[in-house]
DNA sequence: AGCAATTTGTTCGTATGTATT
DNA sequence: CAATACATACGAACAAATTGC
């Protein structure tokens, strides 16, 4: 029951902009958009992209990072973490 | 046979003002003023809007919420059910 | 990290009308 | 008649969560 990869923040939806933002992220994970390993869009990124206060965007990749499915590194990015631990990310 | 969804509120009616909102609420998501899934007015809207204290709002919000018609998300809005559309469900 | 705005959740007191005891 | 109980309605205040700045 994945949630469209492809959707916009909808404010008057019953479910809450972060876990929306969350669901559609968790989405392009399992769409593929990023591949595992690699770095997510920064935080700016999906502020700009989604219309949404940095505080959100925060709260929704809090969301997947609970659920294992991203990681942070700090000064670094936000990482996905499907096998991949977060120390094998400094083949920069 | 719906109500008026564009009745006020009688304080002189047999029916209780609350029992009164709650039909014309009723009416106006069976004529499609809010889609299924869309937040309906806002407690303090509806107060505002036919001149009742928030807890008679409340209290017919709660009918609705009883009837199926509509759910609640604390902190969010009152939505409106998806099993709840334009038309009546007598052949069911 | 703070503050402001919005929304629902909860509780309190007061008043009125109806019905019952 | 009086007293009580109940449902309803109003008003007010505060709590909690979410979002945005």
């Amino acid at each position: 029951m994945d949630a469209d990869p492809d959707a916009e923040i909808d404010h008057g939806a019953p479910l809450t902009p972060y876990r929306q933002l969350a669901e559609i992220i968790r989405a392009r994970v399992t769409r593929g958009d990023w591949a595992a390993g690699r770095m997510i869009s920064s935080e700016t990124q999906l502020v700009q992209e989604y219309g949404l206060a940095r505080t959100t965007v925060r709260r929704a990749i809090a969301v997947l990072v609970e659920d294992g499915i991203l990681f942070v590194v700090p000064q670094r990015g936000t990482f996905v973490a499907e096998s991949a631990p977060p120390t094998d990310v400094d083949d920069a």
